[in-house]
DNA sequence: ATCTGAATTGGCCGGCCGGTCAACCTCGAA
DNA sequence: TTCGAGGTTGACCGGCCGGCCAATTCAGAT
């Protein structure tokens, strides 16, 4: 964004922490709500199935405004998309970054990735709808390939059965995670009350990966 | 202004312009064409992506045919859905009812669902886009539950560890599988080339599964 | 040959879509 | 006090949306 007066950035009024207060003219509040209010529209209906109208009414705004703000339609589709992914990409970079090594540090990761998805329903929910249309998305491949990288050295180590692809484990972890939530509603339907709880599932699917993927006894 | 007299203002009789195929005018035939290319529309751009426009220029056929045959773009969808379904239901049923008993037949349903959805695409993506939906769906909690019960089973053999959830190792089991294909576009983005082959990451989920679910030696 | 009913068509409708615009409001800088 | 820049608004646009309908075509029964 250029601004003219980069000098004097202090926001307009500084008292101005009621949170309902009709004279709130500030744009990046204005800003802020417009993008709150898109993230639960957009999450719940998805790009197409949500008009200019609805995300209009949700932030209490009208549609110049989105428009003033944002561009179009996409754009706020994108923005949306950018606050809730790098929200995201912090994550998984401290987790991958700071995360204890070793096996242990994998388990961290699996309980790590669930809990984050576990706090962020719209994040599940919004990468839901782009892979379901397939959208290119923002790449990620240092990350991604940082995660293969420390398993390849875990299966050097001898950690790790050497017959199985680093890549499988990670997209295995990742896949299992995400998909549950995903598919939540789902299985709901389907399983009814022989559905595990979060925690019980979360469980479950550590001991299940763990094991999977450790060498039997005498193996290198 | 508009003619008021629609009796004789413009005879459209000579010389239609499309000439369908003489053949062509089973009802039942046309039905089939319009399903056809719904399901591939559809898939690709979900429910509100597309526009009845769109479905009946890839069916070559006009608007109102569709209206006539499926009432409405919601029947032509849920058309479309109960077919795909059905296909699924039909071989999730024979999986599990003929499968082999014991962890081999565990280990063949992994392999017979990986193979159905790597056949069916449009089932995959159209699963995609109620999932991000979340939409009812029809339950099929019969088989779903009949399938906890074939691992419960096995567990009581000692065949599968105690310490898990057979519905998790089922979710799991689907939940793998499904996700693999759903996401495929986006792993391929973040992890190019190191990013398995079909067959490769199968045979390491098999892996994967089979070992973490079995009991350790010595473990009833 | 005639009738009949389903298959099929083009044209039309009201309504909602995303987007644009000129103006108005508010407030801090000059 | 003036001024101007950004925040904000309501009205408006052309276009596409899903749906509806009367008219036409055509295969098969009578």
């Amino acid at each position: 964004m250029t601004s003219p007066h980069p000098s004097n950035a202090n926001p307009p009024s500084t008292a101005s922490s009621s949170p309902r207060s009709p004279e709130e003219r500030s744009g990046d509040a204005t800003r802020e709500r417009i993008l709150d209010a898109a993230e639960n529209v957009f999450a719940k209906q998805g790009f197409h199935g949500t008009s200019l109208r609805d995300l209009a009414e949700a932030a209490g705004v009208t549609r110049s405004l989105i428009h003033h703000h944002f561009g179009s339609k996409e754009g706020l589709w994108i923005a949306v998309a950018d606050r809730l992914f790098e929200t995201y990409r912090a994550w998984q970079s401290s987790i991958l970054r700071e995360g204890a090594f070793g096996i242990e540090g994998f388990e961290e990761s699996i309980r790590q990735f669930f809990l984050f998805l576990e706090s962020s329903p719209n994040f599940v929910r919004l990468r839901a709808w782009t892979n379901a249309a397939q959208s290119a998305e923002t790449p990620h491949r240092d990350l991604a390939l940082l995660g293969v990288d420390r398993l390849r050295e875990l299966q050097a180590c001898g950690e790790i059965r050497s017959d199985i692809d680093p890549a499988s484990a990670l997209i295995g972890l990742f896949n299992l995670v995400e998909h549950w939530f995903q598919a939540r509603t789902t299985l709901e339907n389907r399983l009814g009350e022989t559905l595990p709880g979060n925690h019980e599932f979360l469980e479950d699917l550590v001991r299940i990966l763990i094991r999977g993927i450790r060498p039997c006894d005498g193996e290198t």
